[in-house]
RNA sequence: GUGGUUGUAGCUCAGUUGGUUAGAGCACCAGAUUGUGGAUCUGGGGGUCGGGGGUUCAAGUCCCCUCAUCCACCCCA
């Protein structure tokens, strides 16, 4: 590490990770103190889990494209040790080797799979059904574009232990509130992946199910011509495409559009989950109509295979952010692959930077000050700092945040420096102040300025 | 992983068919103001024009490679 270095280092970040100063620390903070007050108002408890786990946990998990997002950890050490060993020094670059030879942990790609291990590892200290709340960033090797980091913060709410829908209509409630009281307007999706596998099993392509899920989810980006064109590829005849044609021109209202689809798929899934979905609206106006837009939308798939009943998805219906905003869904079995199998869970994930992003372009956050420092001592001399120290130490022992600015330079640049910051208040203290033992305070905002005593200085300024 | 876009000062950008010493606004620093911020004025510091190679008498400008960026696809929060 006793390296020579004759250039700087260029400062610079990885791509698809930002720094946040502290406006941008403020207002995530604020994002994420809504949302916990909410989880907490329902019952959730929160739970942190290390940002790195064994790739053997979550290798799997999230389909062909989500392993290949999974970012690796080399392993410490001489991470090729054991590869050398297996194959020789002069093959290394020549050829492929197994990945886990040389790592064996990864950056976790989501909340969900972590919770799951956590509850299979302390299944016996937990009181089920557990709810937990978990606000942490996730790490995923996408490509960053609008709206997509590689790291960035997931804000999840699940239920594991019970199969109740009323849960199900909890979690609707939970977006309900969150979304209102940060001021947004959004549609909450619903649907049920019953209603997909049935779909599918009328159309006799059961085998063909995540195919259908994924070419379905497209549907309000290219249309109902556009995902009969790609489920033609897929070997979808005119029949088969009829019948999908049916259920997306239901009309009415939820609930009744939710009756229509359980009807066109008798004897399938379909039948069931258009039933639970009856019931969690049912469930929904018995706890409260909500204030955001609900709407069944039988389109709607979810990339992530593990779900497999009620699903969710959150839209922004204002600015220019077309992405998702939140979404989740029941899970009947993701513990299972821990040891621990036929237990349900049900959760919602809310993506809190692209929450930021738009509440940013919308300006919906409340005006915070750069600063929580209420007042700066400005001091024109060393004599005047002393003189002034005790006056602010005895301010911060009463809990009002203060600065002195720590050399005696000109009071321009002080107050330079406080105005900057957007301090209030400004405690001008220089051989006048010392010898009359007053403060010359300046209201930084009206520019009006008064002599204040010492002892009166924190009920000037509070 | 696939396709495209853009890389010039801390930030946003200008820079002509290749032609002297690469510019502006904002920001920053200093002064006008030896004890008063925001506004104004004056001055100043700052750039291997993303990196490497090539064409040319001459490259910020043209060509190739590479890296980065943003956008779209895929997928997702």
């Amino acid at each position: 590490m006793a390296e020579v270095r004759n250039q700087p280092v260029k400062p610079a970040l990885p791509s698809g990770v930002r720094d946040f100063g502290p406006q941008e620390v403020a207002r995530r903070r604020y994002v994420f103190d809504t949302l916990r007050r909410v989880f907490e108002r329902y019952g959730y408890q929160p739970l942190e889990t290390p940002v790195m786990e064994l790739l053997s946990t979550l290798e799997g998990k999230y389909g062909e494209e989500g392993d290949r997002l999974l970012f690796r950890i080399l392993n410490s050490g001489d991470a090729f040790a054991v590869w050398k060993e297996k194959y020789g020094d002069h093959l290394i670059g020549q050829f492929g080797f197994p990945l886990r030879d040389i790592a064996e942990k990864g950056l976790r790609y989501d909340l969900t799979v972590p919770f799951a291990r956590y509850v299979v590892m302390n299944r016996h200290r937990l009181a089920f059904p557990f709810r937990r709340y978990q606000i942490q960033p996730v790490f995923r090797a996408d490509r960053p574009q609008k709206g997509r980091y590689r790291e960035f913060y997931q804000c999840d709410a699940d239920v594991i232990g019970s199969n109740s829908l009323l849960l199900e209509a909890e979690l609707i409630k939970i977006y309900d509130d969150a979304f209102s009281e940060l001021g947004l307007n959004v549609t909450i999706r619903i649907n049920s992946r019953k209603v997909l596998l049935g779909l599918a099993q009328c159309c006799g392509a059961e085998q063909q199910f995540y195919a259908m899920t994924v070419v379905l989810d497209k549907l309000d980006r290219i249309g109902l011509d556009g995902v009969e064109q790609e489920l033609g590829r897929l070997g979808w005849n005119a029949e088969q495409r009829q019948m999908l044609r049916a259920l997306f021109h239901v009309e009415g209202s939820n609930e009744e559009r939710v009756q229509k689809a359980g009807a066109l798929l008798t004897q399938t899934a379909g039948e069931e989950g258009c039933r639970e979905l009856q019931q969690t609206l049912h469930w929904l106006n018995v706890l409260g109509a909500p204030h955001q837009a609900v709407e069944v939308d039988f389109s709607l798939a979810r990339g992530l295979n593990y779900y497999t009943g009620i699903i969710y998805e959150v839209v922004s219906r204002d600015g220019t952010l077309k992405s998702s905003l939140g979404g989740g869904g029941r899970y009947d079995d993701l513990t299972g692959v821990f040891g621990l199998p036929g237990i349900s869970g049900v959760g919602i994930s809310f993506g809190a930077d692209r929450i930021y992003d738009v509440m940013a372009e919308l300006n919906l956050f409340p005006a915070t000050s750069e600063s929580h420092t209420r007042l700066l001592f400005c001091c024109m001399d060393q004599a005047s700092m002393y003189w002034a120290a005790p006056l602010l130490s005895d301010l911060r022992r009463r809990g009002l945040p203060a600065e002195m600015y720590p050399e005696p330079e000109k009071l321009q640049k002080q107050l330079r420096y406080a105005h900057s910051r957007g301090i209030p208040y400004a405690a001008l203290v220089g051989e006048q102040e010392r010898y009359t033992n007053r403060l010359t305070v300046k209201d930084l905002r009206s520019g009006q300025q008064q002599s204040v005593a010492p002892h009166e200085l924190y009920e000037k300024i509070i």
